[in-house]
DNA sequence: CCTTGTGAATCGTTTCACAGCC
DNA sequence: GGCTGTGAAACGATTCACAAGG
């Protein structure tokens, strides 16, 4: 298969949470047009981005709601669970451990660690914060797919070092740090600061921005 | 001034954080092939990126730490502070309102807000949490350029539509919906869902992951 | 007639490569 | 000699426009 674009994935996403929305009010089928309209882009960015994996709708008479969502979640990777340590049971990380969107969407909460003592037993909803120096063998145990950072900066490294060496293969990374991963494991990074600085520079330069 | 792509205005923000690591280690002068390393870019692109702006280098040196600090801090609109609102007192929005990192980079929060009458009144580090009732009395009186929105998916149009219309020119939307601004206003939206869908199409197309 | 799927054209970003300068 | 600044080339993504199919 071709290469994909890291925005057209991106934009299968939001597809896919229009389609829900879609489908929960009953409507059956849904033209591109109708569907680059709810996520601001065009109907040939909608046709274009499905055509990169297949042929999903009728000529004349567009996509079936129901069908596109099945296929986008299986493009996606949605049509099984994964599961999801986080690492780091401070403010961030106790928010995204009790943070319902995840289950929602498949994407199972299995551990959440944390160095400091007082934290340690602390209970979040349903899982109890364990010792971080369990990490590699609940690794080994539950084989997790996916790693959720929120530790400090200066920690950031030296976890995701520990947990794709036991086997994690994608990293999500709070942290407000620049990580690196060997070859093979997928990495994201979402900055506070930086979104900030990207909002900043807007304010700066009103001529120019982007929305 | 000729647009700049936002993934420019990322890069300055991330070679900004490194120039100041590379301050505090004393490092007087740097090469654009030294900060390109630890971004994990080119020589040219560092380059490219800066000559949008000036020339803020010296041809066979490279580039004065301090004084591309200065630059880039210019450039991003670091060089005044900026006052933020977050609405919703819930785990991220709470989370949020305690993160040392806002004001660490110049962005003072001045609000917190919540409809939640068991929310209301509870402190925060230094700052308690107000009634969404008075926000835009509180935007007429502090004029915040920014709101950080933390509030259910279905409650946030209506509030990015309410601080826009009180003189908000910035958005930074966690809330898991597709939200729209009128014309003049920055929005950026992080959305856990999308971030983890990215994740998981990269575990399940490792042939031709993006890292 | 309406809407998809897609090659071709366009547009924007990154990389190359080198002249200019310290 | 080494590194910047920058046009030009290469690459990649988006938009156009239309043939094909219901």
């Amino acid at each position: 298969m071709k290469h994909i674009a890291e925005s057209t994935v991106r934009r299968l996403s939001l597809y896919l949470r229009f389609l829900e929305e879609f489908e929960t009010q009953g409507q059956a089928t849904i033209s591109s047009g109708e569907l680059a309209l709810s996520g601001g882009t065009t109907s040939a960015q909608v046709r274009k981005d499905l055509s990169f994996f297949g042929s999903f709708g009728k000529r004349g008479l567009g996509y079936g709601v129901r069908d596109l969502i099945g296929s986008i979640r299986e493009i996606l990777g949605l049509h099984r669970s994964w599961s999801v340590v986080i690492i780091g049971a401070g403010k961030i990380g106790a928010a995204l451990a009790q943070y319902r969107g995840f289950t929602q969407r498949g994407f199972n909460v299995v551990g959440v660690y944390d160095k400091d003592p007082s934290r340690i037993g602390v209970t979040l909803d349903d899982i109890t914060v364990r010792a971080d120096a369990e990490l590699e063998r609940d690794i080994q145990r539950l084989k997790p797919q996916i790693a959720v950072l929120c530790v400090p900066g200066d920690a950031a490294q030296a976890l995701v070092d520990r947990v794709t060496k036991a086997g994690v293969k994608a990293v999500l990374n709070f942290a407000p740090a620049q990580i690196h991963v060997p070859k093979g494991v997928t990495l994201r990074a979402v900055n506070m600061a930086t979104e900030l600085e990207i909002l900043a520079f807007g304010l700066s330069h009103p001529e120019e921005r982007a929305s």
